[in-house]
DNA sequence: CCGTTGATCTCGTAG
DNA sequence: CTACGAGGTCAACGG
């Protein structure tokens, strides 16, 4: 909500009739409000895949940077959706209410049909804040690269995402006795897929240096499974338990 | 929404004061409604990491599964967000309106101060339906498995899911010569994750099968990226262009 | 409960 | 635009 100056607003219709909520919708749409609407509806979407929902009671949420978002009450996910970028139409037609969200490329279209519409609200607000997270690969990456003890003694970074053929690795260096280092960070216990990635890159590197000297790989996370476990110590790589955050 | 039999209803109060909106909320929490509070407020969320996001004006989201969703007027994803199988907990304190979400395992805190609010609404219905969606990489199994011919002449598929010491294979199976084919499905587009992905599958069924005889991988999916298709030759494991639905 | 993988993943960033 | 990898990923399914 970077439109900013005016103060916050809110609009509610309770039961509109059809037509006042697809003017109250259209309304918000110009004035870049985001709208929600519930109330009764069936969603189709077609693009990437295709889904069919049918009639039920649920809540919409329409973003004016194009997002949109179908609710039901249960799940941390919408049901349906469609990424911000997408253009809003909405219409009455045969007695419901639709309201369609259209993008190209790729081609996707959503088309919520209300037949019944309990609420339409608009909201328009100011929002001058970004969020900060710490706990993140980054802050592990930072951890390593200020006290590079961490991984271990004789330790030297050299670069940070140093491309490689198979792509950047996390952290690269050398260790104390001169051997190239490859660094994987994961901010959380690792499966298989992370013991993949450091391979393809310690694969990448020793062909890109077309060296004899062999690479080490080591991946930096809280724990492992077992199978990445064994997945390690079959393809000779190492691994330090290290958390993001002290 | 399946607590069905009552009709759908919602409620609006609009500027409440922030006692109001504090027994409209803890009312519709106890009824099992999904709530929207839209206001003024923070956010502070601590768990597997944790942020921070000064006051600005959003939509927080509650539902009676326990998700709580915190979204601004950008993007798809919520700004901050509690997963459902969260408890709820509202008050006033020191002129604020604190709605709580924790959870264990893991132990994570979600806490939104409203300063200010602009609207409260709750919202009961019903929601019946299932979603189904067609274009997933079921579908591509399925296709397959119905014409194992479009992978190739002669395939024939022995099991889906086989399990191997690195995980299970999605479809296994056997060539016209009777050798061993692992293949590898993707929905869409592949990068090298799913090289790697496959010749880890490779891999283990070769040691499973502690056979001389090579063990070929198929990765099936609509393209590759360049760098999948070095990896997949320096492998010597093959590709079938192929998408979930004709 | 943990482990593994799919997803209309979304999102950011780099080329 | 595409490609690549992170994510408090979420969600489903299996052990």
């Amino acid at each position: 909500m970077t439109s900013g100056i005016r103060p916050p607003q809110a609009t509610t219709l309770e039961r509109p009739a059809l037509e006042d909520a697809r003017e109250a919708i259209a309304d918000g749409i110009n004035r870049g409000a985001m709208i929600t609407v519930f109330g009764r509806c069936s969603v189709d979407y077609d693009g990437r895949a295709s889904s069919r929902l049918e009639a039920g009671d649920r809540h919409l949420m329409l973003k004016p940077d194009g997002a949109v978002l179908v609710h039901t009450d249960e799940g941390q996910q919408p049901v349906n959706w469609q990424p911000p970028g997408c253009d809003h139409a909405v219409r009455c037609e045969d007695g419901a209410l639709v309201i369609e969200s259209l993008r190209s490329s790729p081609d996707e279209q959503l088309l919520v049909s209300f037949e019944e519409v309990l609420q339409v609200s608009t909201f328009a607000g100011s929002d001058p804040t970004e969020l900060s997270v710490v706990g993140t690969e980054e802050d592990l990456r930072r951890r390593i690269l200020e006290e590079p003890t961490l991984l271990e003694a004789g330790f030297t970074p050299l670069a940070t995402e140093r491309d490689t053929p198979a792509g950047a690795v996390d952290i690269y260096g050398e260790d104390s006795a001169g051997r190239s280092v490859v660094v994987e960070l994961k901010r959380r216990r690792v499966g298989p897929d992370a013991v993949s990635q450091l391979r393809r890159y310690v694969d990448a590197l020793e062909r890109d240096l077309h060296a004899d000297a062999s690479v080490r790989g080591i991946l930096v996370a809280p724990s492992v499974t077992d199978r990445a476990d064994r997945l390690l110590a079959r393809h000779g790589l190492e691994f330090v338990a290290l958390e993001p955050t002290a």
